[in-house]
DNA sequence: ATGAATAGTTCACTTATTGAACTATATTAT
DNA sequence: ATAATATAGTTCAATAAGTGAACTATTCAT
C-alpha cells in the first residue's frame, strides 16, 4: 500500500472523528461554552495554577489568542486569575467552583456518549488504538523542540 | 482501566495531533491559503462537480459556511462554479488547473513530511491505526443518519 | 544600572462559523 | 394548472478564534 493513499485515509477519517467529536460536545453541552473553551477549561482544570504560556505552548497557539480565551472564561465565571507574588509578571490560571461543577457535569455528558461508541471495540483494540495516537502525539512534539 | 481515563487520554492526544499537523501544513504550505481552505479544495479535487451541500455534510457545517470557503477559493482561481444545466438551483465546483497543481504540489509536501514520523512505526501498527480510525469515522458518521 | 528577556495584554485584521432571511428553481398535491 | 412546499445556494450581522506587532510591566544578567 502507498504512503500517499495511508496519509490519504488518515486525513479523512482523523478530519471526520475530530469534526463528529466537536458536534457531539456542542449538541450534548447544553450551554453557551465552546468546544475551545471547554478544551481550555479542561486544560486549567487538570493542571490547577498554569499559565497563558503554558496553554499556548500546549494547544500550539500565540499568547494572544489565549488571553482572548481566558477572557472569555472568566467573563463566565469559570476560572480565576492570580498574581504570583514573587513574580508579579505571572498569573496564574484556575478553575472556580462554577468551573469545578460544569467540567465534572459535561465530563459525565461526554463520557456516556463516547462511550457508547466504543462498545463495538474490543478492549485490546481500543488500547492499541490509544498507544498509536499517543505515540504519534509523542513523536510530533518531541520533534517540534529541535 | 476506567473509560474516563481512555477518554480523557485520547482526548489530550488527539487534539495534539490534529493541532499539530495543522501547524506542520501551515508551515510548508508556504502560500496564503489555510488548512481549512486546503481541507475544501481536497475534497472538491477528490469529488470533482460535487456540490456546496456534499461539502457541508462532509465537513458537518452550514452551507454558509462552505459559501464562504467556496468564496476564498475562487477569488484564488483555484476553483470554478458551473450551473446545472436541467437543474438550475444546482452549482457544481471543480478545481481549475492552477487548483490541480497547488494540490499536487502541496500533497507531495505534506506526504514528504507526514512520511517523516511514521518512519517509527511498524508497516502493521499503521495499518492497525488507521483501520480503527476508519471504523470509528464509520460509526460516528453511521450515528448521525438516525 | 543599563540592556535584554519574559509574561501577559491590547489592537487591528482575517478566517471560520452560525442562523435567519432571502432568491431562485423544482416538486408535490389538490 | 396552480398553489404550497421543498431544495440549493447566497447574503448578512454577529461571534469565536487566530495572527503578529506594539505595548506595559516586570525580572534577570553582566
Amino acid at each position: 500500500m502507498e504512503l500517499k493513499e495511508l496519509v490519504e485515509r488518515y486525513q479523512t477519517a482523523i478530519n471526520q472523528v475530530y469534526r463528529r467529536v466537536n458536534g457531539i460536545l456542542k449538541d450534548k453541552m447544553h450551554s453557551d461554552i465552546t468546544t475551545d473553551q471547554f478544551s481550555t477549561l479542561h486544560f486549567i482544570f487538570k493542571h490547577s495554577k498554569c499559565t497563558s504560556t503554558d496553554i499556548a505552548h500546549e494547544f500550539g497557539v500565540g499568547k494572544s489568542a489565549v488571553t482572548a480565551q481566558i477572557n472569555r472564561l472568566d467573563e463566565k465565571g469559570l476560572i480565576v486569575r492570580e498574581r504570583d507574588e514573587n513574580d508579579r509578571r505571572v498569573v496564574y490560571l484556575s478553575v472556580t467552583d462554577k468551573g469545578t461543577d460544569f467540567v465534572n457535569y459535561t465530563e459525565k455528558a461526554i463520557f456516556e456518549i463516547l462511550g457508547s461508541y466504543l462498545k463495538s471495540f474490543e478492549k485490546e483494540e481500543i488500547y492499541t488504538f490509544i498507544h498509536s495516537l499517543e505515540k504519534l502525539a509523542k513523536i510530533m512534539n518531541e520533534d517540534l523542540g529541535e
